[in-house]
RNA sequence: GGCGCUAUCGUCUAGGGGUUAGGACGUGAGAUUCUCAAUCUUAAAACCCGGGUUCGAUUCCCGGUAGCGCUACCA
């Protein structure tokens, strides 16, 4: 059998329901709808799936369309920017559902059900108990029309259900070919609830062929679903979409990808400091791979070139932090870096508790990120990372153990002595070159090199063992020394003043 | 229970009837550095099991197993 053919442009949609903020593994069908629809020259759409009343909420939608966005992703036709097949929201269309239901009535491809919820229930049981396919048995699919008229003019209830096809229904998915159900296991379904409220598998099927839905680009939860749906627009009269069932993300123990493995939503990973242009080129590498498959970096023009739909993988993958962070790195790396430090900001402001940074704080910042961004995963461990700059406490430096340790040898006082008289002699600012032949001039006069000389500088300084280098850390104390924040930052020459006055 | 989908290093994957089964993350070792991180070099590491088909299967087919999903008047 023939692949059927795509009519006309290619229309593909993200429908996902406001309900909280926006998973990575929704994220990651967004973003391939996308991405097929930009190289494919197509539309994308945007349409809020907000039929479970409950559990939706505006202002969900607002911060959906927001995560959206700063992931990269925009849309030609959406809640908020319309298009030519409104409404682009489900709750505002509820009589169209009836009207479509009632044409399937009077054309006998559905018919109205008086089963009780309880009635059906009790069926569902007995058939799992012989280990049976727990289907409809079909009680009211031949009511006589006129029982049917008495019974709802006597008020009872009734929900709408779909004759499905006594025959196998088959149909094309991009990425796992063709795949056929038995009509055993598909039995008819109800599209209108007793309630009057359309089911969600009905209303899909509705907004995507009034939206003119060319290719149907969802999670694999929903194949098993498709039969259901694709009778329906068989139903209807109306041609049948292409398919593709994307695999599921896994967290490190294969089960479900949720908040338990910890960060799950575009937001959260914004507010770790993750570069959205990192977590699109992860999340593609999540079931995609170029031919050769020997490339991993893809800047999001590049993906929206290279990305092949029949390409994806078809099974399930695990989502690795580590990767991610790895990729996030390269982008902090290669990125403008005035784009870079405006995103590290907020991080460091919360760090050094400030408000409102003057403009003498912001450059001193993005120094700051310019000379240590390049050495963290996400943005959010840059305060940690700059941490010899933004902290210091020479009383605590000198109690720690492992310092008094380095501190109390007969060689680290003589440096010490040495450095800590050269500084005093200095006029501020000290310059990193400076500051360079002051350590040459204390490794001559002391005879002392290596960690001999530089561990008990570094504790004088910092506080730590270990942390950025000197060339780095000198001129960023320096200048963050003029600036007046809540908690100052100490210059070289005040760092040294203090640990002096605890000498003695 | 039934049905469906899936199965290559720890992880993401490339590949495909005959290959030294390739790349990347991570891990180990080394280099570099005052130190940490970063960086560079390098190593270890995989075709789920059983039957077929075939001269030859990791690759094709069937079965098993396992994981996941669906099985609603949930979405």
């Amino acid at each position: 059998m023939e692949q059927p053919s795509i009519s006309g442009k290619v229309r593909v949609r993200f429908a996902p329901s406001p309900t909280g903020q926006v998973h990575v593994g929704n994220a990651r069908t967004a973003l391939f709808n996308w991405l097929f629809a930009r190289q494919q020259g197509g539309t994308f759409i945007l349409r809020i799936e907000d039929t479970d009343l409950d559990r939706s909420e505006a202002r969900y939608e607002t911060q959906l369309i927001e995560d959206l966005k700063w992931l990269g992703l925009d849309w030609d036709e959406g809640p908020d920017v319309g298009g030519p097949y409104p409404p682009y929201r489900q709750s505002d269309k509820w009589q169209v559902y009836q009207d479509y239901a009632e044409r399937l009535v009077s054309e006998g491809k559905a018919y109205r059900c008086f089963c009780t919820q309880e009635e059906l229930e009790r069926q569902r049981e007995e058939a799992l108990q012989q280990h049976l396919q727990p289907n409809y048995p079909g009680t009211c699919r031949n009511l006589a029309p006129e029982e049917v008229e008495r019974r709802r003019a006597a008020g009872e209830p009734c929900a709408i259900r779909l004759k499905i096809p006594e025959r196998p229904i088959r149909f094309h998915d991009m990425v796992r070919g063709w795949v056929e159900f038995s009509n055993e296991v598909v039995s008819d379904l109800i599209i209108i609830r007793s309630t009057g409220v359309p089911v969600y598998n009905y209303v899909v099927v509705i907004d995507d062929a009034e939206m003119k839905i060319t290719h149907v680009i969802r999670g694999d939860d929903h194949l098993s679903n498709t039969p259901k749906q694709v009778a329906l627009y068989e139903a209807l009269g109306w041609e049948v979409p292409e398919f593709a069932h994307l695999s599921t993300i896994l967290g490190p123990d294969k089960e479900r990808l949720s908040k338990r493995h910890g960060a799950t939503s575009l937001a959260n990973f914004r507010d770790m400091g993750v570069l959205p242009e990192a977590l699109m080129n992860y999340m593609a590498l999540l079931g995609w791979a170029p031919t050769g498959g020997d490339r991993e970096i893809f800047s999001p023009i590049e993906l929206v070139e290279e990305f092949d739909l029949t390409r994806v993988t078809p099974s399930s993958a695990v989502f690795d932090f580590e990767k991610l962070y790895w990729l996030n790195r390269h982008y902090i790396k290669v990125g403008v870096p005035e784009r870079i430090a405006e995103i590290a900001e907020p991080f460091c402001l919360r760090a050094l508790g400030i408000d409102k940074p003057t403009s003498d704080v912001r450059t001193w910042l993005a120094h700051v990120t310019a000379a240590l961004a390049s050495s963290v995963n996400k943005l959010d461990e840059l305060p940690e990372r700059a941490a010899s700059i933004f902290h210091f406490d020479p009383a605590a430096a000198i109690a720690a153990p492992e310092n008094a340790e380095v501190l109390n040898t007969t060689s680290a006082r003589a440096v010490v002595y040495i450095f800590v008289a050269k500084i005093l002699a200095e006029s501020e600012p000290i310059s990193a070159d400076r500051f360079k032949s002051l350590i040459k001039e204390v490794q001559k006069e002391t005879k002392i090199k290596g960690p001999a000389l530089f561990h008990p500088i570094r504790i004088l300084l910092t506080g730590a063992q270990s942390g950025p280098e000197f060339d780095k850390l000198v001129p960023l104390m320096e200048e963050g020394s003029r600036l007046e924040l809540p908690k100052p930052i100490l210059s070289v020459k005040q760092r040294v003043v203090a640990f002096e006055a605890l000498q003695s």
